[in-house]
DNA sequence: GATTCTATATGCATTAGACATATAGATGAT
DNA sequence: ATCATCTATATGTCTAATGCATATAGAATC
């Protein structure tokens, strides 16, 4: 998502507005993994990859967050990791989502579509503004 | 928003992730109150009764996130105050909306229609898995 | 005049994340 | 062989947003 606004958004506002901290979805990088890895069980650099289908910022997506979010669902028992020295390149370690995690994927699903519903209605509610915009 | 999460939904986690950080839109307060001062000007402490509409948490919604914001938003030429003594109790400050703060919240409308349209797909890609889920 | 209500404001701590950098094995080039 | 590059994971540091607690002060009420 990232959903950094564009340029021509930031009119005079200072920089930092711009920094993608204009329209994020507090963590929903988390979602996105847990999905991603039911889809495919797979290790970090690949789903640094696989993030960009959902819309966070394609060129410069970052490891630190990757990483540390994975360690810590897998820290809370979301996912599990292990080790995987076949293949080329260095060792991998490889995820899967347990139980646990895909109650919580369940539970953010629950929480996006509220969150669809408070969005449109937001949206709904500009447009009435007729020519008040 | 705030979308706290129910307690049904927390299971085993820690208690600091149910604190609301699952589900909130970063700063959307912002065009919250926005539009809320575009379809009548008002002060701090009624905007914090009319947030509710947008389903911010209702029982205690945090004043001094709201002032915080209003400043800020005054800061950057968003919104203008003038002091109102008339009407019974405390003086309160009066918002409206510049002309700068109604590109703002276009820019804003513009970025919510995008996560709207991210979080569907998301949704729909949680319902193709299927058996997985 | 003491308490309560309305309204605005500040202090402190936590958290997610942006950005930079570190580590290390594997692969390829000269 | 050794040097650079690529793949993959990991950590350090800083800032912005905000939850929670508390402060301030004038008005209204008892």
């Amino acid at each position: 998502m990232c959903g950094r606004m564009h340029d021509n958004h930031c009119h005079d506002r200072p920089l930092q507005r711009c920094g993608c901290s204009g329209s994020r979805i507090e963590r929903f990088i988390e979602p996105c993994l847990l999905l991603l890895l039911l889809e495919k069980p797979a290790h970090g650099y690949d789903l640094m990859e696989r993030l960009k289908e959902f819309g966070f910022d394609g060129e410069n997506q970052d490891p630190g967050v990757v990483y540390r979010n994975l360690r810590r669902l897998e820290d809370e028992g979301m996912v599990r990791s292990e080790w995987d020295t076949s293949g080329p390149g260095p060792a991998r370690r490889l995820y899967e989502v347990t139980s646990e995690g895909k109650e919580l994927l369940r539970a953010w699903v629950e929480v996006i579509r509220q969150n669809i519903a408070t969005l449109k209605s937001f949206s709904e509610r500009y447009d009435a503004l007729g020519d008040l915009q």
